[in-house]
DNA sequence: GTCTATATCCGGATAGAC
DNA sequence: GTCTATCCGGATATAGAC
């Protein structure tokens, strides 16, 4: 396994999210990290000089999910905000894992809050633009966060999704 | 200062929860938090034997504030989930901090996520009830969520509140 | 590109003086 | 009730072999 350098690099970013979401910022130590990963703590090092690059890491990583993700938010026309809120609720996606893992972070790092800061502009521009509705773009906006909030701490979204859908429905969505 | 015991103890879990706040679960170190409370390590360990104890004094503390805090929503009456969410917004407040302080931990500690589900429980009993609408009830306590999330990041909630009210004007609140 | 060994530091906790 | 001194374990990071 660990062909080539690049495929052990995202090997330990997963690694690194993995055991982040899991067990918090106290439970990704570089030494679990490279375990998790399959190789040894100076082989973590040589690919990331520091724990601090591995941040670094993650998050550029997760900048480059969430560009795709909106693309397919507009992919979506008009079910647009159905498809941002079904996402929210959603646990396991590549995507997800960063997010979460970045959420982690920004209890601690500056550089983390301003990843989620960015992406969080970055939806509610594409659901503003589509719903024309700054009122309603942040109302949904809000719903997601919730979600997001809520996964954050193991709880299960099935019903929340029906509910908001319900409520949405009344307002026309 | 710190006449008698439970003073300190009420200084040192300040302490706790500010730099928990400001500093995230890695900078809330015993030596920090006494330090704070102008006390040494090992007066700190006199009140909370342990790290552990200290937790859980901060999350018995957050029960009782919780406690207060939905005797005062049911009796803001007709207005419940409007003061739900304007304090779901607020920043500062001895519950505003327990709470945040309580998100901290939750990262890597499985009481502090209980006691986060319990509050969470408890709000949505008295929206439910209040609105006598789980769809609704869900979708406010959602919007609540996302607030108190954003606040965790240190985003600005002023035009969040606004946007929010007019939407649920149209929905009849 | 990955491994082992090691230096250094820091946080939690104990012991015992005041 | 609070303080100082000290021990122990764990985490980051460096050096250098393979």
């Amino acid at each position: 396994m660990a062909r080539n350098s690049s495929d052990t690099k995202e090997r330990l970013l997963d690694s690194f999210e993995t055991l982040l979401d899991e067990h918090g910022a106290a439970g990704a130590t570089l030494d679990a990290v490279a375990a998790k990963a399959g190789v040894s703590k100076g082989g973590l090092l040589y690919h990331f000089g520091s724990k601090a690059e591995l941040v670094k890491g993650s998050l550029e990583r997760l900048g480059r999910l969430v560009v795709e993700d909106v693309e397919e938010m507009k992919a979506a026309g008009d079910r647009l905000h159905s498809y941002y809120l079904e996402t929210s609720a959603e646990v396991g996606t590549p995507l997800d894992r960063s997010l979460i893992a970045a959420g982690r972070l920004a209890q601690e790092n500056e550089e983390a809050k301003t990843a989620l800061r960015k992406t969080r502009e970055a939806w509610f521009d594409v659901l503003n633009e589509h719903l024309g509705d700054p009122h309603l773009a942040m109302t949904v906006q809000l719903i997601g966060d919730g979600m997001y909030f809520n996964q954050n701490f193991g709880l299960s979204q099935d019903d929340a999704l029906a509910h908001v859908k319900n409520v949405l429905a009344r307002l026309g969505l």
